[in-house]
DNA sequence: TCAAGATACATACTGTCTGTATGTTTTGTT
DNA sequence: AACAAAACATACAGACAGTATGTATCTTGA
């Protein structure tokens, strides 16, 4: 063994400097305006070292992309996961989404950049975050028979459309009631549908 | 007058030739993926000429959009202006967006590219096509006692992307059932909230 | 254990693209 | 006709992504 570092611990902390930093920066300034170079100074390394732990700008971003969507499915999970009944998970699912999604960065990584970046490469193969984990709860509900709807797979993408411009709605407002507004906003309409 | 051409008419042709180019280009390859070598070839310009016209390449990209928006929110109008009752209109505008939001250049020109290009720009003036007239609508319902909600603004927003989803979501289906399916999930939200 | 190879990275270079500065032609004006 | 200005064209500079090649460090198998 080694003194210094090994090999794979040295690519782990590259990778995690670059995509800490890069995240960073293609939330602020936006994917097209950060350049290579911005990320990798400060870092203590060169473009080379990139692009040798990455295949290209777009495959830096894909990571940062897969960790985000990670955050946002892990926090859902995390506040819904442990309650029994599919309902309130459901109920519940959406208002952590609606919490988790009030960090800046992650809302404009996932649903300004996002799309628009990898719609030029290929079809999006990663979902909207949160969207699987939606259908699967409106479907359980629908054939639970615990929801109303004429068609499960378009409900799920109204209510996903609704979190995704709520979230938005929220984070634009100073007012800390914002959020508890959206929330009840949600609530509303899932017991309208309820049987 | 001048036999040949008068300069307001020659600048009015050379900004349609244009914008009619770059929209297709941006709609199809998206703004970062498409040049400007590109636009104007088979123009019979050079990007001279798109410099003289425009400040710049999101210059281009603004003006495209600003006629985009104008399209949506023209044809809504077109579909429910007509109409005396508030509360139709509304369900009507809603129908009318989730069918002209089927030209998939819109869709991806108004939906995806514009706001990360935007986003990095200015904080964006032209709010998203469609919502000031949404606004209105329920504002005036709620006014009106039709509709029952605790935050008309954030119903709108509501709905909105309720729409914004939805219309993506019929577009990538090939089931010519599926717009009729999403315009009845709409109009059951607001029926819902109906007083 | 040590030589051969693989890995991680640096450096230098090329092609592409945006924006700008300057020159030229055509139209408008007096 | 003469001057001004608009509508371009041309040439160039700067920035940036990606690649080719060189080098030092780590890993591994005989």
């Amino acid at each position: 063994m080694p003194a210094k570092l090994t090999k794979a611990e040295q690519t782990r902390r590259t990778r995690r400097a670059i995509l800490d930093r890069a995240r960073h920066l293609f939330a602020t300034k936006g994917y097209a305006a950060t350049g290579t170079e911005e990320i990798i100074s400060e870092l203590g390394i060169t473009r080379g070292a990139l692009y040798h732990q990455f295949k290209d700008k777009i495959g830096v971003f894909k990571a940062v992309i897969v960790e985000a969507y990670g955050e946002i499915t892990d926090y859902i999970q995390s506040q819904n996961r442990s309650l029994d009944d599919n309902w309130q998970r459901l109920i519940v699912g959406c208002q952590a989404f609606l919490e988790v999604a009030q960090q800046d960065e992650l809302r404009r990584l996932v649903f300004i950049e996002a799309p628009a970046v990898l719609a030029a490469d290929d079809l999006i193969e990663i979902d909207q975050p949160g969207f699987g984990l939606l259908y699967k709860g409106i479907q359980i509900a629908v054939d639970e028979g615990t929801l109303n709807t004429t068609d499960a797979e378009g409900f799920a993408h109204l209510v996903n459309g609704s979190l995704n411009e709520l979230a938005a709605w929220v984070a634009q407002s100073e007012d800390p009631e914002r959020l508890k507004t959206a929330q009840c906003l949600v609530e509303t309409l899932l017991i309208h549908h309820k049987n």
